[in-house]
DNA sequence: ACCTGAACACCGTTCAAGT
DNA sequence: ACCTGAACACCGTTCAAGT
């Protein structure tokens, strides 16, 4: 039908049409006969520019990754830096779709990919810390934006899920869960669903407390490791 | 063939089976065909007993979170209370296959898997902090522990990747992509990996540096706090 | 109550064959 | 160089029918 002689495929053009997808259908219906379908050819025509699905998706994070370096600005201190690092890395992950879901599932062997844990270690290098110890900060830096990102992703789902289904049966499911905790204990979680701070789960406060714990746990962390210096020479 | 009269198939049947087929074929191999065979019984036999492959999947994660709410103790501090929930919570999530995938594709709608939440809440409750924050502590906790479960878990994928191949590939890869990283900025990454930083990846002293940082972070943040509401009353 | 055969509507991937 | 038809070897799930 459509021999696409003029305009041949190309692998921007494959990558344009998979961030569509994932944004129409998510990244769990995500299909490469989708994909072709979009792009007005047929699946098998997308293995002569991707070897896989898989290797698609590597593309697409490695894609993340390096938008969000591009975005990377020197700063003075190392804690305005990892803040402002932190902040930018969230902004990028939330212009994708599935973003988180990219990142998590690919393993960081894309160069950007290594590129971006490279400049996050860099941050927190002259700090008086052992690699391990730098290595296990910016570990916990990068899984907290993730993992944050995902979770509001799958808030939004569970949002507009209630809102379909005038929040009939997934309000209901985690409403009658809360309400079978046993009553003799403590239950902050009760208390805060009724004061509905599960509405307010993906907002950027919420990820600014997070980071901001993050970072003075790291401070709090060399200093502890300088007072073991300390100790060793007395 | 094989009718089962005598020994019909059970949840908890099917529920061991499937821990026995995360264990041997990982998650992304789990397939409702090949958790029948294993129980001697055809893929639809199974939906007499769960509704669906997520089902049973929601059904693993709330007994992981059952199983980690047991091994639950009263501590004195808070700090010290935070810090024992995540060691067991790592331990319970080390002894599962796929763990922390279950967890984390779960929303926490099952009933143990709130209580779970709710457990750590209540060991933040004391604190002098908002509702939003104390949300925001947990969050950042539940994420981490998950997250390092998951990077040991594709760590060993990859580490055992490389003994069979004799690492021909896979260590290659992100080697080459390494030395293509470049060269006239500092490169703490490259630094660690001659190091051998990376073999520690999934280990329990890393997973501690981690739990440190963010447990003083905590503690930081509530002083912080305080002094906000001091400089409010003054 | 519990299980199966057979089907439905899909997947990712391969490859000889076309242009 | 780029694309397709047709197939392979699978999926999760349903449902009438069996015992």
């Amino acid at each position: 039908m459509n021999p696409n002689k003029a305009t041949p495929i190309t692998k921007e053009k494959i990558v344009s049409a998979s961030w569509d997808l994932l944004r129409s259908d998510g990244i769990e219906n995500f299909t490469m006969r989708k994909l072709a379908k979009q792009l007005d050819i047929k699946a098998a025509s997308l293995y002569w520019h991707f070897p896989s699905k898989q290797n698609i998706f590597q593309y697409l994070a490695n894609e993340i990754a390096k938008k969000v370096l591009l975005s990377v600005r020197n700063e003075e201190d190392w804690k305005a830096a990892l803040y402002q690092f932190g902040m930018h890395f969230r902004e990028q992950l939330e212009k994708y779709p599935c973003s988180a879901q990219l990142m998590m599932q690919t393993l960081p062997s894309e160069p950007e990919y290594l590129a971006l844990i490279n400049a996050m270690l860099i941050i927190v290098d002259p700090l008086p810390l052992s690699d391990r110890d730098k290595f296990s900060a910016i570990a916990c830096m990068l899984n907290y934006v993730l993992s944050f990102e995902l979770d509001r992703h799958q808030q939004k789902k569970v949002n507009l899920a209630m809102q379909q289904d005038g929040m009939e049966h997934v309000q209901k499911q985690s409403a009658n869960a809360m309400d079978h905790l046993p009553d003799h204990v403590a239950d902050p979680l009760r208390r805060m669903h009724r004061n509905q701070i599960f509405s307010e789960l993906g907002s950027i406060s919420m990820f600014q407390t997070g980071l901001t714990i993050l970072i003075s746990g790291i401070e709090q962390l060399s200093l502890a490791r300088r007072e073991d210096d300390v100790g060793h020479m007395a």
